[in-house]
DNA sequence: GAGAAGATCTCCT
DNA sequence: GGAGATCTTCTCA
């Protein structure tokens, strides 16, 4: 796991489309002291800013967004619902707000320490969905502005396998404004995605 | 300071 | 398929 490197930041200083796009496929790497757990990333949404109404930087600045409007390449984890947090990635340039959302993972490697962290029937169950996932992999408000260019607790990198993709588009879930933008990538014929 | 809404999940019917 | 859980954040007065 020595050799797996974190995507640098001229990855995430792209447009957010761009940089959803190109997230599937990749892996999550969450770092325990008893181990780590790996994680696909198949599925994902965009979020941006004035141009969109579902993003939480539509209405401008405030102390919880401010990650978005940050530079890019941080974790941005909110809590939701009184129950569930959301693990995003910041992207786009400094100033430009934008952030992915990741709705849903495939743990690869270290699926006892996941499964340690979320009681869960199957292993598609432990991680097929943005509240599922950040159980799964110990992810919390504490994470929230970390640094996912470096190799701490958590990042991400490419994947080892370099398989190609195939990209499926749709609109975004459980939104009530700005449902009509296909901001919604998931990788086709993956059972890990939350809604097919 | 109060009220309302929310990028979800699980349980129950 | 529907509703409850539960709490942070924002808006408005």
């Amino acid at each position: 796991m020595d050799v797996v490197k974190p995507l640098p930041r001229s990855f995430y200083n792209r447009d957010t489309l761009v940089v959803a796009q190109e997230l599937l496929g990749k892996l999550l790497i969450r770092r325990f002291s008893e181990g780590c757990i790996v994680a696909k990333i198949v599925e994902v949404e965009a979020y941006r800013g004035r141009d969109d109404p579902a993003s939480h930087a539509y209405r401008g600045e405030t102390p919880r967004n401010l990650l978005m409007f940050g530079k890019p390449g941080f974790a941005y984890v909110y809590f939701i619902y009184g129950n569930h947090y959301c693990l995003n990635v910041t992207s786009d340039q400094e100033q430009v707000p934008g952030a992915v959302l990741i709705r849903s993972v495939e743990v690869i490697e270290g699926s006892k320490l996941a499964y340690r962290n979320r009681k869960a029937k199957s292993l598609v169950n432990l991680s097929n969905g943005p509240g599922k996932l950040t159980q799964a992999l110990d992810i919390s408000k504490t994470h929230n502005g970390l640094d996912l260019t470096k190799s701490g607790e958590l990042f991400i990198s490419t994947s080892r396998t370099c398989e190609k993709v195939e990209t499926m588009i749709t609109k975004r879930i459980g939104i009530r404004a700005g449902i009509e933008k296909p901001w919604r990538f998931y990788i086709r014929n993956s059972a890990f995605v939350s809604r097919q």
